[in-house]
DNA sequence: GGCTTGACTTACA
DNA sequence: CTGTAAGCCAAGC
């Protein structure tokens, strides 16, 4: 056991995102900003190293423009996409979500 | 133990 | 609208 927790910023992030209900969708920067840092890329890097059975909700974690983080062309683009639809989440013409409407409020 | 990279953001031109 | 620069934390080498 290790009596030190591997990066306590980390481990608030990943529980911040389990925590945005379903249906919503909240920025990295949001996150960031919730759990305690100035440095959203610790959000992506956090979510980077997750595991495949993960059960953090890490598809509703997008960027600050309201789009997906990866590539079109990605694997992971897809899946997010397909995830967020999934939880009712519609994208404009532009591949953007509506923060307006799905953006997550703070708690 | 030190340097580089990374699913980013914000500000300014 | 696009492009450049700085900020900051953790993992990998």
């Amino acid at each position: 056991m290790k009596s030190k927790i591997e990066g306590k910023l980390f481990n608030n992030i990943l529980d911040i995102v389990k925590q945005i209900p379903k249906g919503k969708v909240a920025t990295y920067g949001q996150i960031a900003t919730i759990a305690g840092t100035q440095n959203p890329r610790l959000v992506g890097f956090a979510l980077a190293t997750l595991k495949e059975d993960t059960e953090i909700p890490w598809f509703r974690v997008i960027n600050s423009k309201g789009k997906i983080s990866f590539p079109e062309q990605s694997d992971g683009f897809k899946i997010q996409y397909s995830l967020l639809q999934n939880e009712g989440i519609l994208f404009d013409a532009k591949n953007r979500i509506n923060l307006k409407q799905y953006g997550w409020k703070s708690f």
